[in-house]
DNA sequence: CTCCAGGAACTCC
DNA sequence: GGAGTTCATGGA
């Protein structure tokens, strides 16, 4: 029994197995799938569908619930209750960001930007989608990563979720490293990576030798060694590093800065403001300014 | 046509 | 160790 949410069972609508989550404290699961983090997740009607963890679901809020489609309760605990942060404590996370940052914007930020939640991705599909990132805009990267995965991952049984925008389609796991490596880079070429096609191969390639071994990396504490430890890989610097890192290993502390960040904090802070003022949270701290720059500030 | 996109490598001084 | 250039691609 948790304390941000109920006791979840598994219901039925006909033969589609689903879970409702009554959810305790802020959750905005639009902004949380649409803020830029991750990029498998399209709106239907209104629900969201998306793939994530080789399997295919579809999600939608009410007023104090989440209705996942496609899921037992079982893979809720396994999986998606994991995958959507709902075990953690972001009531305790705001305060104590608030308490590191009074900075105007910051705090205006903080107050549009509740409810959005770093979601827990597939590390080698973080790494690789953000190298896929650089130099390129959202609806491309995901172009690129639906032909990514279409071409090179596994299909995904989408029989149950007709009635949920899946007919008629078909749906695809991310590739894994393997199947990128084994592809070639000409093949990943192909499929408009441009420039990021070594990029991608290189990290393939570390990846399966275990040069780049995710269990190691998770062992690392110190923030700054861990972005190292990714930088070894050609195309992967400090941003994509820290976008890996928050998105892909459960870490909350790297603070990406992209082009949108720098206008953030050449607009809003004093001219040496350090983001590790944000303390342990700074990666919720760095959502909650990208969103509001790019979908609320206006 | 130019400019830009959740950047990073490379080349200069 | 900075500052400027280049890299594919597509949309505005």
């Amino acid at each position: 029994m948790s304390k941000f949410f109920n006791d979840v069972k598994t219901e039925y609508e006909g033969s589609l197995p689903f879970v409702r989550i009554e959810y305790r404290g802020a959750y905005d699961l639009a902004k949380t799938l649409d803020c830029g983090q991750a990029f498998r997740w399209e709106r239907v009607g209104d629900e969201w569908l998306g793939v994530a963890f080789g399997r295919l679901i579809s999600i939608k809020q009410t007023e104090q619930e989440l209705i996942i489609y496609n899921s037992t309760a079982e893979d809720f605990y396994d999986i998606w209750c994991h995958y959507f942060a709902l075990d953690e404590d972001y009531d305790a996370i705001d305060e104590e960001l608030l308490g590191n940052c009074q900075n105007p914007t910051f705090v205006k930020a903080l107050e549009c930007g509740r409810g959005i939640r770093i979601l827990r991705q597939e590390p080698w599909e973080a790494v690789c989608s953000f190298i896929i990132s650089q130099n390129n805009n959202i609806p491309r990267i995901k172009k690129i990563i639906d032909s990514l995965s279409f071409a090179l991952g596994r299909q995904i049984d989408a029989s149950l979720m007709r009635d949920h925008g899946a007919e008629g389609r078909e749906f695809y796991s991310f590739p894994t490293a393997e199947a990128i490596l084994g592809a070639g880079e000409e093949f990943i070429f192909s499929l408009k990576t441009g420039f990021r096609a070594k990029y991608i191969m290189d990290a393939a390639t570390k990846w399966c030798s275990g040069e780049i071994n995710e269990a190691e990396l998770r062992g690392i504490k110190k923030l700054d060694d861990a972005l190292a430890y990714l930088c070894r890989v050609k195309g992967i610097g400090l941003k994509v590093a820290s976008c890996a890192l928050l998105f892909g290993f459960e870490r909350l502390d790297p603070f990406p800065v992209d082009v949108w960040m720098k206008r953030v904090l050449d607009k809003y802070f004093e001219k040496d403001f350090d983001p590790a003022t944000f303390g342990r949270y700074a990666g919720v701290a760095q959502q909650y300014l990208f969103d509001f720059e790019r979908n609320t500030a206006k």
